[in-house]
RNA sequence: GGGCGGUUAGCUCAGCGGGAGAGCGCUUGACUCACAUUCAAGAGGCCACAGGUUCGAUCCCUGUACCGCCCA
């Protein structure tokens, strides 16, 4: 077998994806005797592709699918995709228009057809690029919204909730994106601070007596005005409540009413009111018994009811009547005002709110258990902050508009029949249940794309029948999703499943940010600064991909890609392969079965460092700290196993130093186990290098994972502590002195006690090899001044002896540089010593240590002034 | 207007009651028999500001400033 000297991913990554498939060993079985753990993943966009956002995403699943996978759980980490409304039909709307045609004349059958075309052609990209990512997902077992099994959940569901009373058919006030040609629900417009105008607007008294003057943003639906309003508390207005007003332009007479929604402080403190055309006026309206006009019709022009501006585009009727108030000297202001306007989230269009015939979601009901179950815990957010951002949506949230005037989607279940009944049935009624008649017509609409997601942790697998999968994997363990849809689709689940199933759809929810470019910009397609996984996995690696989007970043907070991180990535997995290149060419007589001889103060030290890290990354990953995990595990592959322990036994494993057996069975030991931990962060690498361990198993994916803990040699852990300051001092004082590199030097010792002599001794040939010192040599306390330079490490002083002249003015300034830390250093140390409420109250062990630091700095400093005395 | 997050080394970010950390960048040296995608040594920080709690605060509390996000 070979082991190039680089690790290759492109040469392993897909060969060990498809084994991974062939061994079937992220199929999920029902299995009674196992715990489950069961993750679904948040659906992607059947024609979209994965960007940055779902491998951060997909990465955090797959770890946690990977681990627990490990630790023994029946893991079923779902797969799907979702139909993606709107945001499906616009792109095959686009290619339609290329060939000059629109659906209508398609006709919704073979427009439907194309969508599903459209969705077989593209619909597997995103699955090949998380397989590409390395996520480990049952295939077996992936999910449409759009499939047999979940659109009868929809259906199901659809008609439980009217019969409950919990859907309705309404005309009240919805967003309308005027550019897709549908309603859209309250979460799906953004709002953006725009320039704009405040106009001054008089409207005569009917009587001619007076006038009132409001103030608007958008002038042009005063021709839907069916009132103006006051706060009833308001004196400058008190006397006109009751009395009508004459509408400019159209004349025709509205009354003054009073009503608590006015904010005197805003404009004048009298409201034009638009009940069809503005979600507050509406509401106006509903209290005080307003007719609605709909002035503004569905393709944004004016309607017959906007008298002599019919036909007019919105802004051109702004324009016009701007204009036309100003002529009769009606407009009394204008104003330069910044204001909140609705953009649909889907095109950009601005959305106008206007008064239709629609389906809602009653929320009230619904709400309610689903904030109660975060307050009791039985829906924990991770960061806990999430809940409340959470909460205070379902606090204030209104009515779910849930349908939607497209065609790609579930059809909403309804008929209705020309007698007036309305028939919602999962299955299309044959004769009105009313009258008998069979001219029955489907409702035209379909749902939003969220109802069906809504559906999703529990749709997937069966509901509403009752499956043994439903049973067993279903609450499932915990959801993993952006912060920027937990009012979309997670606050939805939550409460669906709690109506539908009676349980909460996952006990955790663990939510990240999302992913920005270098600059720190959002990724978007406008900008054109998104990144391709695929390019970054094509150059780099999945798992240099993986590990650079789940490092140094916290959960929760917004993360910044770097191609200078994917590179730390890569070179990290480097690391690894290598580390193992060398345990590689140094296990080949290496029988893992054999009975290891006695272990030495390295391999002590490297096996209890181990298992404490693994306790640690078991920690840390239960709690949901994935990154932080992942950083420890580095930590300890690179800074301890290969900077230190491989380096220890290089001696040993060369036959130049005794202990060699012990030396490979600790090394494979350790590397074997460090293999694993690392497995879920970096799963390709550490497969491929496991497998060219002797010994090994089937597959990393499915091997035990090291819980850590057990084994520890407190004595070692210390021992080697003092080992690599003493070590690190001395290269330190080669460096200064200017011993070139490969020339051994001496070094001389002097402990402040025999307990310190005697407790680094073992340690010694360690320094020496590691420092590349010939000889390690204990000298009295009272031994003569060498002509050298000094250092100091906990306990001891360090003397290398000098050749020939050294450079004393440097060697002053260095020695003076660390007088004067030691210095500040002691008398902070001192001063807390010195304050008796620290003694008194201080924990005893924090104490002592202070004590053991005075004792050394104390030590070093007077050996760093005798040094400078003797130079000067 | 309400809420949330951020402010730590030149850059990007961890840490969060008891000696300030990482990656990248920078300086010096080394192609040392796993790795130059590397190794060794080093420079670099009133942990935004002002109060408070505490024996002790980068960390907890209150407030201020600036940056960003969400909701109205």
């Amino acid at each position: 077998m070979e082991f190039p000297k680089a690790y290759d991913p492109q040469a392993v990554e897909e060969g060990w994806y498809h084994r991974w498939l062939e061994g079937a060993y992220f199929r999920a079985e029902v299995d009674p005797d196992r715990t489950p753990f069961c993750i679904v993943i948040p659906p992607p966009n059947v024609t979209g592709i994965l960007h940055l956002g779902h491998a951060l995403d997909s990465t955090l699943q797959d770890i946690l699918a990977r681990w627990r996978r490990m630790q023994g759980y029946a893991v079923l980490w779902l797969p799907g995709t979702d139909h993606a409304g709107i945001a499906t039909q616009t792109k095959v709307e686009e290619e339609l228009r290329r060939e000059g045609l629109t659906r209508q004349e398609l006709g919704r059958e073979a427009f439907l057809e194309r969508v599903w075309a459209w969705k077989e052609r593209y619909g597997g990209i995103i699955p090949r690029q998380l397989q590409r990512l390395g996520a480990s997902c049952d295939w077996s077992r992936e999910r449409f919204t759009l499939d047999p099994g979940l659109s009868r959940a929809v259906r199901t569901t659809f008609v439980r909730l009217y019969r409950q009373g919990l859907i309705y058919r309404g005309q009240r006030i919805i967003n309308w994106c005027p550019r897709c040609g549908t309603a859209l629900s309250d979460i799906e417009v953004e709002h953006r601070e725009l320039p704009g105008h405040l106009w001054h607007i008089r409207y005569p008294a009917a009587d001619g007596s007076g006038e009132v003057t409001v103030a608007t943003t958008r002038p042009e639906t005063m021709l839907g005005d069916t009132a103006v309003a006051v706060h009833p508390e308001d004196p400058r207005y008190a006397s006109l409540v009751g009395r009508s007003l004459r509408l400019p332009l159209l004349g025709r007479q509205i009354p003054v009413v009073a009503d608590e929604a006015v904010e005197r402080e805003f404009g004048t403190g009298a409201v034009k009111v638009t009940p069809a055309h503005d979600p507050t006026d509406f509401q106006i309206g509903e209290r005080h018994g307003l007719p609605r006009i709909v002035v503004i019709g569905l393709d944004a022009r004016m309607t017959p009811e906007a008298g002599p501006f019919r036909d007019l585009d919105r802004y051109e009727a702004r324009r016009a009547v701007v204009a036309e108030l100003e002529r009769q000297g009606l407009l009394e202001e204008v104003r330069e005002h910044t204001h909140a306007v609705g953009h649909c989230s889907r095109c950009g269009t601005v959305v106008e709110p206007l008064v239709s015939d629609q389906w809602f979601v009653r929320m009230g009901p619904l709400a309610q258990p689903a904030a109660r179950a975060a307050l009791t815990g039985q829906v924990r957010f991770v960061p806990e902050r999430f809940t409340r951002v959470y909460l205070n949506w379902l606090e204030r949230v209104e009515d779910w508009c849930i349908s939607r005037q497209l065609w790609w989607g579930h059809r909403i279940p309804a008929w209705y029949c020309p007698c007036g009944e309305t028939v919602v049935a999962e299955e299309e009624p044959t004769r009105c249940p009313k009258c008998g008649g069979t001219q029955l017509v489907q409702d035209p609409d379909v749902l939003d794309t969220w109802f069906s997601s809504a559906l999703w942790p529990f749709s997937t697998l069966g509901w509403p029948e009752d499956t043994p999968e439903l049973r067993f994997f279903y609450p499932t363990a915990v959801l993993v999703t952006g912060y920027d849809i937990i009012f979309f689709w997670v606050a939805r689940m939550i409460f669906q499943a709690l109506k539908l199933t009676g349980q909460v759809p996952f006990r955790d929810v663990l939510i990240h940010g999302i992913v920005r470019d270098e600059l720190g910009r959002k990724m978007s397609k406008s900008l054109g600064n998104g990144i391709d996984p695929a390019e970054v996995i094509d150059r780099y690696g999945a798992d240099a991909l993986r590990f650079a989007l789940i490092t140094g970043n916290s959960p929760g907070n917004d993360l910044r890609f770097s191609w200078e991180r994917v590179e730390a990535g890569r070179n990290f997995t480097n690391k690894i392969w290598n580390a193992a290149r060398f345990a590689w060419l140094n296990l080949r007589d290496f029988d893992p079965g054999a009975r290891s001889e006695e272990l030495e103060l390295a391999d002590r030290w490297i096996l209890s460092r181990h298992h404490r890290v693994a306790a640690q990354a078991t920690e840390l990953l239960e709690s949901y700290e994935l990154g932080e995990a992942g950083r420890v595990l580095q930590e300890f592959f690179w800074g301890e196993l290969c900077d230190w322990y491989i380096e220890l036994v290089k001696e040993r494993l060369a036959g130049r130093a005794p202990g060699r057996a012990a030396a490979q069975a600790t090394l494979y030991r350790v590397l074997e186990g460090t293999l694993r931990l690392l497995h879920p962060f970096v799963p390709f690498v550490t497969e491929e290098i496991w497998h060219r361990l002797p010994g090994t198993g089937e597959s990393l994916t499915v091997a035990a994972w090291p819980e850590g803990g057990a084994e520890s040699y407190p004595d070692a852990l210390e021992r080697m502590e003092l080992v690599q300051e003493v070590t690190r001092t001395a290269r330190n004082l080669r460096q200064v002195v200017g011993v070139p590199p490969g020339r051994p030097a001496q070094l001389y010792l002097r402990a402040d006690s025999p307990e310190v002599e005697e407790f680094l001794r073992p340690g010694l040939p360690y320094v020496r090899q590691l420092a590349d010192l010939s000889v390690t040599r204990f000298i009295a306390a009272e031994a003569p001044p060498l002509r050298s330079v000094s250092g100091r490490a906990r306990g001891l002083e360090l003397l290398l002896p000098v050749e020939g002249l050294i450079d004393v003015v440097r060697e002053t300034a260095r020695l003076e540089r660390e007088a004067a830390a030691a210095r500040r250093e002691l008398e902070r140390v001192t001063a807390k010593l010195e304050n008796p409420a620290f003694v008194a109250k201080a924990p005893a062990q924090v104490v002592e240590k202070e004590r053991a630091r005075r004792q050394d700095l104390g030590e070093r400093l007077r050996k760093l002034e005798e040094t400078l005395l003797a130079l000067r």
